[in-house]
DNA sequence: GTTCTAGAAC
DNA sequence: GTTCTAGAAC
């Protein structure tokens, strides 16, 4: 990972280190050499991110902060890219960043606090046990080193695991010529299903209207799923999709809507359910029968962090413990 | 996607 | 002190 560095256009001082993912403020001080009173103590908080490449600048300070020629505004955050300039106060105090990428002699690098065992992440694979999965490791482990190395974490990579999954034939509770049905591995209610096509589809960017069968093939599948649930009627059920999924492959979410599971567990969870994150089934068919593609509208991924809201009576929880407790008196007890 | 854990919140 | 979250590692 590159380091990220701060270096005053003027050549006030010598540049600032910005460490990966922790905030840096600064302003009027000793830190900048800056004395002008139109500048805050605290005017910028800076984050870097030296994996994506930028730093999130936050105003704090009343007067305004520039990158380029635009103004942050107190409360607001950009990412700042090298190449652009930022003026810490009033188009004044002129900064860039800089990533550096560590010498050849590799020193200061950090290294992996240890390395992955075959075990290990045989581990994590989605189904370990199955045939299939054991003979790729093989093939995997048979090839040079650093083949085996990128074989295994194509195919064995975490957001992969649907691919497995979807495959083996214990986990199948469903399947016709386009389509299987598992039971998701982490349910997040008592009743949680995946709807995948046979087809490789990566996402929902790549859906078409040359789909618009397949996916409405998925809701009828999924229609069948919560006709066949005993429970059906009184938990409720919900069919759709993650606006941006975390596993590779078209999966459509069949769950009941106690969300009674052990697996839910943060803030994520909750709100990819519960929120315009979550978009319904229908909603993907009529978007794609109409648009030809499926629309997912920017900064849904704010969605995730929203607060956390009861789905049948919108009360706000202040943590995921009181909302799990609270989604109990919501849950039909015979 | 999950797990782990540092440190924030209580 | 314990609980809980959020970010990094996987």
């Amino acid at each position: 990972m590159p380091t990220c560095w701060l270096l005053s256009d003027a050549g006030l001082h010598q540049p600032i280190h910005l460490p990966h993912s922790h905030p840096v403020i600064l302003g009027r001080g000793p830190e900048t050499t800056i004395k002008d009173k139109k500048c805050s103590r605290q005017q910028v908080e800076l984050k870097a991110d030296c994996n994506k490449g930028y730093v999130k600048v936050k105003q704090l300070g009343t007067n305004p902060t520039f990158i380029d020629s635009a103004v942050v505004g107190t409360g607001n955050e950009y990412k700042m890219k090298p190449g652009q300039q930022l003026y810490i106060v009033n188009r004044l105090y002129p900064y860039t960043i800089q990533f550096k990428y560590g010498s050849t002699g590799n020193h200061g690098v950090p290294k992996r606090p240890r390395d992955s065992t075959l075990e290990d992440r045989e581990s994590q694979l989605e189904a370990p046990k199955t045939k299939a999965s054991k003979q790729t490791e093989k093939v995997a482990v048979s090839g040079s080193h650093t083949e085996a190395k990128k074989t295994t974490e194509s195919v064995g990579h975490w957001s992969q695991g649907l691919k497995v999954s979807m495959q083996d034939p214990k986990m199948q509770v469903y399947k016709d010529d386009k389509v299987v049905v598992i039971k998701d591995k982490y349910p997040k209610a008592r009743y949680h299903w995946l709807v995948l096509p046979w087809q490789s589809i990566p996402s929902l960017k790549a859906l078409g209207s040359e789909h618009n069968d397949l996916v409405k093939h998925m809701q009828k599948v999924a229609d069948q799923m919560v006709r066949q649930c005993p429970d059906a009627s009184s938990l409720g059920f919900r069919t759709g999709y993650h606006a941006i999924p975390s596993m590779s492959h078209v999966h459509l979410h069949v769950i009941s809507q106690d969300f009674d599971s052990p697996c839910l567990k943060n803030k994520k969870h909750w709100n990819s359910f519960t929120t315009d994150y979550f978009i319904n089934s229908q909603d993907v068919i009529q978007m794609l029968e109409t648009n030809g593609r499926v629309a997912v509208k920017e900064g849904v991924t704010e969605l995730l962090k929203l607060p956390l809201f009861c789905h049948k009576c919108h009360k706000e929880l202040n943590t995921i413990p009181a909302l799990k407790d609270h989604l109990k008196s919501h849950i039909p007890h015979r």
